[in-house]
DNA sequence: TATGTATGGTAAG
DNA sequence: TTACCCTACATAA
């Protein structure tokens, strides 16, 4: 599940459910030990940077949560039935009318505002925030001689991109992954850029990841599959032109290309 | 029941 | 680069 579009929609969601009220929180795990600090106390903010989700309590405590790749979020109208409590829930935030239930996640914490800053300085920009810094981003890449293909899962340079996006993106662009970040134009750069931050904002409405045009889509959208929602990523061949598709081991994960609609 | 895989990240070597 | 952490689900046996 976890991308930048869905953090980012987490965030809105919790805004929208939570954010006012006076929560209770705990961990059924009993791994979160600090839930006491905030429990019972009014949330004033969530939000996300890349992957990260931001909660803010009327206390000044600011809860972290990062998903990683197993952590999931269940939204349940409260109170929570018992089976949303399994011992593997390591979060349970519970507002009046909703709770949400965080499981498996790598991170679910209290930060100090020290640690925050720490990790917001490794973060780079979100391209859902107000105004991203693209030219940033373009001294990142000239900056490093690594694939493009690496580059764009490393969060410091643009937070929120994963796996999937990131296959999605270079086939957009026409961009072989295996091009040195600090070759590749500014415009090839802000085209990266550009298609990020549409691909996320359609992630956030959609609810999922949908990279194929409007009127590519066949049916139903709620029927769509995912291998065929997407152009290369978990497919073995290109959903434009049917050629076989490549697969690298980039930044020791898998990342298929176009050989032939990726050659820029 | 066991195995493999997955939209992520960190820390050790 | 490798090992390791976290959970759930699909598939194989």
């Amino acid at each position: 599940m976890p991308e930048g579009h869905t953090i980012r929609r987490l965030a809105d969601d919790l805004t929208r459910d939570l954010v006012g009220q006076t929560l209770g929180v705990s961990s059924p795990q009993g791994r979160f030990d600090e839930a006491e600090l905030v429990d019972g106390k009014r949330l004033v903010r969530a939000e996300a940077h890349g992957k990260h989700l931001f909660c803010v309590f009327a206390n000044r405590r600011r809860l972290h949560v990062h998903l990683g790749l197993f952590g999931r979020v269940r939204r349940h109208p409260s109170p929570a039935p018992a089976s949303a409590l399994r011992l593997s829930t390591r979060l349970v935030l519970a507002g009046v009318r909703y709770t949400y239930t965080v499981t498996g996640p790598t991170a679910c914490e209290l930060v100090t505002p020290t640690a925050y800053r720490a990790l917001q300085a490794r973060l780079g920009e979100d391209p859902l925030h107000e105004a991203p810094d693209l030219a940033a981003i373009q001294a990142a890449f000239r900056r490093r001689r690594i694939p493009v293909g690496q580059l764009l899962l490393d969060q410091s340079v643009i937070a929120g991109i994963g796996n999937v996006y990131r296959a999605e993106i270079l086939f957009l662009c026409g961009i072989d992954p295996s091009r040195p970040a600090r070759d590749l134009s500014d415009d090839q750069i802000a085209a990266i850029f550009e298609t990020t931050r549409r691909l996320l904002e359609a992630g956030v409405r959609d609810r999922r990841i949908i990279t194929i045009a409007p009127d590519e889509i066949v049916g139903a959208r709620s029927r769509l599959r995912r291998r065929e929602a997407v152009y290369v990523y978990g497919r073995k061949q290109c959903r434009r032109c049917e050629s076989a598709l490549q697969t690298v081991l980039m930044g020791g994960r898998k990342l298929a290309f176009c050989p032939s609609c990726q050659r820029g």
